[in-house]
DNA sequence: CTGAAAGCGCTTACAG
DNA sequence: CTGAAAGCGCTTACAG
């Protein structure tokens, strides 16, 4: 299964290597190579259906043109949005995508952080667990290029591109009490992770700005490991403590799908009874809770600005869609905060 | 940033590199070389926190560790669970994956294996779209290690992974019909797709083998591309044409999303009013409709095999679940036919 | 028991 | 205008 090279090019039309190199780089006129011998050139590699050996170029420049892509579940569906995302805007900047699965297990992502250094990728895109900081420090300690995103970690000081969690919170709960909600539950997961505890902030920031007490039972705070076992023992508490409650705010949209299928074994018509908000959400929760109201995450900007982040650490020549020319360079980190669309779907 | 290589360590230990490559290939006593060398080498290594540069590995060796798996879409459920799978077999045969999504564009799906072969991954995993057959085609005279899942083309010889799609949707619409419907709906894809033509055909066996009348009526075919927009017009025109419509079939999980969207924008009391079936199910079916029954797709058996037939394509050493030693060698086309789990759900 | 050396396919200073 | 040559980091016959 002889591959073409670009030996294979040059004995055939009797010439170096280095030239076919230039050309078929696209330098050739940089490299003032005769017009009719770049033909040539280009016409055989054509012909033969030549394609770079990327292993040989990337171990050449010390580096792949490789992005790598830690996800803590490919299966969830808003990471496997923003895997899609990130791809479509690598392909503009001729980058491939390696994708890999933590299953939010600290010792598998360590493994594939040092699986891609293995492999030289240009760079790593991560929506890290907590634990994990140590290798991260590692990394931006080689100032290796490194973008964060989903989860924040104030002490991290890296490239991240995040969401408005306590904004959108904020917004969605005070629009739950201003039609008229007064027990609203909080569905959150341990705060070990910043962000959650930004989504509680927002929630209870909106409490606060209307005058209303802030009332524990009403929040339920589920396990980060397994916490679709956690969330109906959390349910039954609060309907056991607050039967009055008249609203749920979840502060993520796999916490709703839980809370659904609750709401479903114990036949409650939660669409009637409950007003709903959720940060993000899936494509079919307007058939399971067509008046839940979401802060969506806008998945596709967020793709976009991470691989403009990356881009400029890896010095990839490209025209981000902002042209704000930003004065940052390497070792000055660029995070990015990006607004949630509110959908407001209980106006009926 | 320089990272530390075989270089570094021989030089540390005033040794050859030759040497530590081998200990390190763990072909230390294969080599008779004394344990005191193999034990610093080791040693040595671990403190540097040495890690193989993969690239240069792949580039001696000819070919990487690493497969390539072209999705449809990555954000489909199904197609993400696959690429988990396949992700977490790979694992354990110490392989890295490139995951792709074509969009189902063709063009896409074609650079997608070129710049695979580009990559001189070891293997190719595809779930195909019709057109692209000459590069496939290309790839199985190279004989170039890939598995095709999900869709067949009978003409084309090529390693397969499928489900009895014939027969799962057979023994869905024979329940349907047991339990007293009648007029049953099916709503497929554009056969120019095998395997939905052979689900269509499971759904006729049932018609007939219970002598009820096949009324093209009550097929619906919607678009490949661009189904979603189909859905409507079909299901308006099937109400229209057979009010008495009693049941749907749906070919695949995707329309019955979109059926779904329609009978809550209809306000139709779908649960109600019909028996379902579906191959294949999101999560969240069970939410929307908790009586649909499903022949599920074995997700997990599927990326075992998948990575089953392609370690041995590839020639790694891998003892497979199923420890039928099989006497087949390369060239000879290994394919998979795995049931469906049939899921019943209205035996209310 | 261990090492020198060729080679994988590319890029890129350096030389002419 | 073009080429010879070194080097990227590894593997693996070959030699001793």
């Amino acid at each position: 299964m002889g591959h073409i090279t670009l030996k294979t090019i040059a004995e055939r039309l009797n010439i170096s290597i280095a030239t076919v190199s230039w050309v078929l780089a696209g330098k050739g006129k940089e490299r003032k190579i005769s017009p009719a011998t770049q033909e040539r050139i280009l016409l055989c590699a054509e012909s033969m259906n030549y394609h770079p050996n990327m292993l040989a170029r990337a171990l050449t420049r010390g580096v792949s043109n490789t992005v790598g892509l830690i996800l803590p579940s490919i299966s969830d569906s808003f990471y496997s949005a923003i895997a899609k995302a990130i791809e479509l805007s690598l392909d503009k900047i001729d980058y491939s995508l390696m994708i890999c699965s933590s299953e939010s297990e600290t010792l598998r992502e360590n493994r594939m952080i040092s699986m891609l250094k293995s492999h030289r990728v240009g760079g790593i895109i991560l929506a890290p667990m907590e634990i994990s900081k140590v290798e991260i420090r590692q990394l931006i300690n080689e100032s290796y290029p490194l973008v964060l995103f989903d989860r924040f970690f104030p002490d991290l000081p890296a490239n991240y591109v995040l969401i408005d969690n306590e904004e959108s919170s904020y917004k969605l709960v005070d629009h739950l009490i201003r039609k008229g909600s007064r027990k609203i539950a909080c569905i959150t997961i341990n705060p070990h992770l910043h962000h959650m505890n930004l989504r509680r902030k927002g929630y209870e920031k909106a409490l606060k700005k209307h005058r209303l007490e802030i009332n524990p039972e009403l929040i339920g705070e589920v396990a980060f490991h397994g916490y679709e076992k956690d969330i109906p023992a959390t349910l039954d508490r609060i309907f056991h403590q607050v039967p009055e409650v008249d609203a749920f705010f979840f502060a993520s949209h796999i916490l709703a799908i839980e809370a659904f299928q609750y709401f479903r074994v114990h036949h409650m018509d939660y669409n009637r009874k409950f007003r709903l908000g959720s940060i993000h959400e899936e494509p079919l929760f307007q058939n399971i809770a067509p008046h839940i109201n979401v802060a969506m995450m806008p998945v596709a900007k967020i793709g976009r600005q991470i691989v403009d982040i990356l881009a400029e650490q890896m010095n990839v020549k490209y025209s981000p869609p902002n042209t704000t020319t930003l004065e940052t360079k390497e070792n000055i980190n660029r995070s990015v905060v990006l607004p949630c669309k509110l959908i407001i779907r209980d106006n009926n």
